[in-house]
DNA sequence: TCGTGATTGAGACATAGTGTCTCGATAAAG
DNA sequence: CTTTATCGAGACACTATGTCTCAATCACGA
């Protein structure tokens, strides 16, 4: 992919950023996490060894920005959906749905496991957080575990979502979430 | 930790083997999945690097021998609750707790995303599945969806419980996690 | 007890990846 | 048109890889 440059400076780099996260994405979902290299980046993305340098330090910090951007975009999508009104409830079972449908439709970037990736996973579990705290306000699910907690099992078991064999077993899961969010104690 | 020969050949192989995987298991817990090298381990584990070369062809096949170790210890207790006799129900809750208990005191063993790695936890899904199969059959859990996707569900929700702050709050994540099973729709 | 065979650590070696640097070329910005 | 920023290529020293040889060490069995 010849670099072909942008009206704007700061388009390019972004453009090139891009290129190079969207490159690191494909090599680790062909070659495994551990055997990417920075040289194998360049070549693929089509731009100099040095230049890549200049973006990014070493692999690791491509691998978290390729995450970080991925979930962000997941962030934004589910974030849309509490612009678009509704009771707290069913904002609740759209977020889990949509949370589902994605890591279904994503399959394989198993990279969270970087480590010490903190940063845009905390930012997802708030988001998650808030909206089950008003749920649970409006008493649509149970008030007996702390939203947070909620939250974290929430993500964890919509994860499940990655080995499903169809979308009708994505369907059940995102019910069985949701059936236990529901319970009252 | 300079080697010292074991009585019988094998037994000083398999002693070699265990420590080279803790040796493993010790840098990536402290320096990362992706900075982990061969030069690295076989210093620290204080044997020779072609010596290494012998055990294991490259760091991937090692993280992965030592992912094996750990599940194959998990399965290992996990298998003891369901020879102890007890009502299907109840082996059901005890297999949770130990299993969310060990989750969340290993803490930090993220290497599960070496990709294609469908072999130990395969069969930790399937011991579980067949927990849960059984639970199913006395009527202590729903039986509307396949054992195969509860077991699936349990196993990455109660991985939350390696992010719990107390083991109070991995107690409720598995009660949680029991509660979504034991609905009847 | 003593020879045989397996395993060892050390190091040589070619290859590949890293991270930093300089260069001349090229394209946007002013 | 001049300045400024980015570019790809390549040089460089360094580290890691994977394979190989070698002499020394140790378990094993006759």
């Amino acid at each position: 992919m010849p670099k072909l440059w942008n009206e704007t400076i700061e388009e390019h780099r972004g453009a090139v950023q891009e290129a190079i996260l969207d490159t690191a994405a494909t090599l680790v979902a062909k070659h495994g996490m551990l055997s990417v290299t920075m040289s194998q980046i360049a070549q693929e993305a089509g731009i100099g060894r040095a230049t890549l340098y200049k973006y990014f330090p070493n692999v690791e910090s491509i691998l978290r920005a390729q995450h970080d951007r991925q979930l962000a975009g997941h962030l934004e999508h589910l974030a849309a959906v509490t612009h678009s009104g509704g009771d707290a409830g069913h904002q609740l079972e759209a977020v889990l749905h949509i949370h589902a449908a994605m890591t279904y439709e994503h399959h394989g970037s198993p990279m969270a496991a970087i480590m010490h990736h903190e940063g845009a996973r905390q930012t997802q579990l708030e988001f998650v957080s808030g909206v089950i705290r008003r749920a649970a306000e409006t008493g649509a699910i149970r008030d007996d575990v702390a939203p947070g907690e909620l939250a974290s099992f929430c993500l964890h078991a919509l994860a499940a979502a990655a080995e499903s064999p169809s979308k009708a077993a994505v369907g059940r899961l995102v019910q069985l979430t949701l059936d236990s969010l529901r319970l009252r104690s």
